[in-house]
DNA sequence: ACCGCTCATGTAACAACATATCATCCACCT
DNA sequence: AGGTGGATGATATGTTGTTACATGAGCGGT
């Protein structure tokens, strides 16, 4: 099946790098790069898989020696996912860093029940016909949410 | 945009139309229609939007002037996803009957938040899409989830 | 230096969503 | 009557998400 594809390099980035890019799309979009967030970003990169608000919440609590709140990271994680630094699971409950948060996608998720990881692809043409198909109901979509529960390669 | 479209009718079915037919998909499973489930599923139909399951308890508790316990709802509400009889609104926590549970779809919510309704479209293609992005990259798709969020004609 | 403003974070409590465990009930079979 | 299995009840707890208000850090104006 043909699929709509961009052009840049979706190599994962990790550590610094990502850390780097999430700092410079927030500052870019107005907002400020302090310490808290900056450990939450941390602590959510840490992961390989989503994590849930208050696993980010333990990590950060760890990291830092004390106890943190979990509404702290919660109003932190609302904010990186309005300004497209992290990503939400919705069928999880979960957040994910994103690598590419100066690059714009209705992401679709392949999230795997038996390790729980989540891929993720970007397929503009099928996000781009899911709204089309909200659109012509009369809809005005805002944000689309594409999911697929399954098993992933090495989970068969 | 040209879409499939499976041909059977799609007018709501309302009251005991719709409650016959969750009945009946239910039994052909080889499930029992109970009084608690008929109530459950009269409840949850009593809707005209996604209710969670502590709503559908309320109603439940209404109905039978008596409190029903949440998880005896939840097991009810499982068991009717499991059967195709509602279905499952994960970006909202909630649920829908289904007014046609003989028929099998990955199907997609058109979610407003503006008044909390939500529609269902059904694409086959778009879903089929969706599977065939998940396979091509090794992963074996159970359970797509397609779901807007936005506002729909009457909430602009 | 001091004030007053804004924004981020802390604290505490709570609300909403979901599951675990074990008891009880009831229909059915023997 | 006694046993079995499925459904439900009762109770508790776990998980996810929010609200309200207090505190504190930084910054510009005077």
């Amino acid at each position: 099946m043909a699929t709509t594809q961009h052009d840049h390099d979706h190599r994962l980035r990790s550590g610094a790098a990502l850390t780097a890019a999430a700092r410079t799309a927030l500052t870019a979009a107005g907002e400020q790069w302090t310490a808290m967030r900056h450990s939450v970003f941390d602590a959510l990169a840490s992961f390989d898989r989503p994590a849930s608000a208050y696993d980010v919440t333990e990590a950060v609590s760890v990291a830092q020696g004390r106890r943190v709140a979990a509404n702290s990271v919660y109003r932190i994680l609302d904010l990186f996912v309005a300004n497209n630094v992290a990503l939400r699971v919705e069928s999880a409950n979960a957040y994910l860093a994103n690598a590419h948060p100066g690059c714009l996608h209705d992401c679709i998720f392949l999230v795997c029940d038996g390790c729980g990881r989540a891929t993720h692809v970007d397929d503009d043409s099928i996000a781009e016909r899911v709204r089309a198909a909200a659109v012509a109901t009369g809809f005005r979509p805002e944000r689309p949410v594409i999911e697929v529960r399954g098993r992933c390669a090495g989970c068969q």
